[in-house]
DNA sequence: TAGTCGCGGTTAAACGTTTAAGTCCGCGCC
DNA sequence: GGCGCGGACTTAAACGTTTAACCGCGACTA
């Protein structure tokens, strides 16, 4: 704590930080009182209120947080953080998210913490130091997967979180995630539905687990449909765009009747990389062959053709999540344990048309 | 406050947060002691040191920040805020800006704490909250605009904070900016270097200072190559991708000895807009117009064809910006005032081709 | 031998709140 | 008139640190 020392006395001629002790003073009665009037708990006289709250408007009295917390044993921050995105891909939901979960977190009178992490073990590790440290209330997870380490050691340390996404279903912990599963079975019925029969599927590799559900609703459309899948049109790669590209050239030079005439993407990175692949490769996507992504980014409505995408309801995630953190940092019983919300099918041209 | 007695039980007994005072018992020596060790200030002899420092790791001791701080007059919590993106844009370094500052105030032991505001009424009036409760040391500000009343406010407070951005040129705050003139002007350079004559800008409205210094940096390189600007060239529109469509319809609609072979975009979602319009007119951009746009986003290296662009050193500025305001925060002299970084020009197949 | 000094610790106050417990006072009741 | 009671406010402890001030003691010096 070197050097603080000037710092403190700088900071206390600059800023003349007003406390209760200084309203109590003004107004003539004990810092209890002023306590007991600002938190309108105890019985103060209406008189003595209306002295309290003058004193305190003249002065701008507003409580310090700091000490508040310390005597409440609470921070009301709560922690987030996410894994940098590598510069080859993007992060569509990152600033939604943020937003959502900061706006809904100021409305229960908490706050945001962000704190970067570059690896699994150094995320591990600031959770760690920040609970030993009483550095916040609970944490907020998002990209969850099967036997997530993190879902792991927070909930063995009995500390609150909640988490954006799913782990091992014999886990009991608080979660919201998207309904993939359903979102991308909605996603192929509209290619059915729009004469295609063989559809392929750009899913992720086999250890992510939002990637099995994704997967599962395709397969399912195509079940219910009494249509055949070929093995070669579930195409596992990783989430990048070269990655989808040359799957996607794959898929295109098959035989005529193997072919795929539509192609589901489990993001809207990977049903770039296809769209590039197609457009190389001199087929139209959106005449003659039908797209569509997952995650809605932004720049899918501005793509030739315009990519269909599967709108996530980030907002209410955010939502739903903090009610349930708030509840659980103020030991209540949270309601709903486990929510799935369902994504919206948006579609455009790179989909829309009768084959 | 109300609830919050039964949170605290719980709380007691669920964690059983250890405090200095066991590490003092533990050790046989007084909690003074143990604190002066554990800073490693004041003079403690290196055997009762060792005594202290077992006793602290066998208990698994870590300070609790909240008292650390209440004492210290202090919060280490720097404050950052940005208007949501509407959902028809895309903020392209948010997630870079994010993470930078939030990993370089790690390295200096502060935390970032984010809350949305939707408008600049509410960020004014956040800002005053929590300026008075403490909730921050100081705050970060992106986006900043002449007469900008953030910068205005918290300069005429007194507290700290740093900028993203410039403003008005006579008052003095401590910023860090991209040097979008110079990098335009190189951009325009590559352009007229490959053989372009008649260069059109998409340029932001009269009222941004960032679009103005881009703006400049056009112009610039156009005297400096004694090319003549057709008025018509330069295009305002606001940062929207629909804006930047029509407006390049209306460029590539002029009279041939006229209409421009190249466009500089003032960012990358114009250029977007621009590439679309060119598309929907049959005008091949990588061959019959050059384009570079602004920001590189993730997306650029994607497009058809793919997008030059500026790239903006992102992780540098955040960098900068936290080493000033953790200087002004603990009261010492901040070393530069003012900084401004080069963007870097990524050439890729839109831009690159002799005319 | 007395005074001084430095070492190695302790004591206690302080940071700014909240809140349980206590005090004082006036009133009504038996 | 004594007693209990409730209203209105105060006292003081507590939250978990840091740190200035103090203290005892042995060694060194004059």
């Amino acid at each position: 704590m070197c050097g603080s020392f000037l710092a403190r006395v700088v900071k206390r001629l600059i800023m003349a930080t007003v406390t209760i002790r200084d309203v109590a003073r003004e107004a003539g009665v004990s810092t209890a009182t002023v306590s007991y009037v600002l938190n309108n708990s105890g019985r103060v006289s209406e008189q003595t209120r209306q002295r309290v709250l003058e004193a305190a408007r003249r002065l701008g009295y507003r409580a310090n947080i700091t000490a508040r917390n310390l005597q409440a044993r609470e921070t009301r921050l709560l922690g987030y953080t996410w894994r940098p995105t590598p510069p080859d891909q993007f992060n569509p939901v990152l600033d939604q998210f943020l937003n959502a979960i900061a706006q809904a977190a100021a409305h229960h009178d908490y706050r945001v913490l962000t704190f970067p992490s570059e690896t699994i073990e150094e995320e591990l590790a600031t959770y760690e130091d920040m609970v030993l440290s009483s550095r916040v209330d609970g944490f907020i997870l998002s990209n969850t997967n099967l036997d997530d380490p993190r879902v792991r050691k927070l909930s063995q340390k009995g500390f609150p979180f909640v988490a954006f996404g799913r782990a091992n279903p014999e886990w009991d912990f608080p979660w919201v995630d998207i309904d993939g599963r359903w979102g991308v079975r909605k996603a192929v019925e509209h290619l059915i539905e729009r004469g295609h029969e063989r559809i392929a599927c750009l899913a992720w590799p086999e250890d992510s687990l939002t990637g099995a559900y994704r997967l599962q609703g395709y397969v399912e459309a195509m079940k219910l449909a009494g249509l055949p899948v070929d093995a070669a049109w579930i195409a596992r790669t990783e989430n990048k765009h070269d990655d989808a590209y040359e799957t996607t050239r794959r898929l295109l030079e098959l035989p005529a009747a193997r072919r795929p005439t539509a192609i589901m993407a489990s993001s809207d990175l990977m049903a770039m990389g296809a769209m590039n692949a197609a457009h190389d490769m001199g087929v139209e996507v959106g005449r003659e062959l039908a797209l569509v992504g997952f995650d809605d980014a932004p720049v899918a409505r501005y793509l030739r053709p315009p990519l269909s995408s599967l709108r996530q309801p980030i907002a209410e995630v955010g939502e739903r999540l903090i009610v349930m953190l708030v509840d659980l940092c103020q030991g209540r019983p949270v309601s709903q344990q486990h929510v799935l919300l369902k994504p919206q099918l948006i579609i455009r041209a790179s989909s829309d048309f009768r084959f």
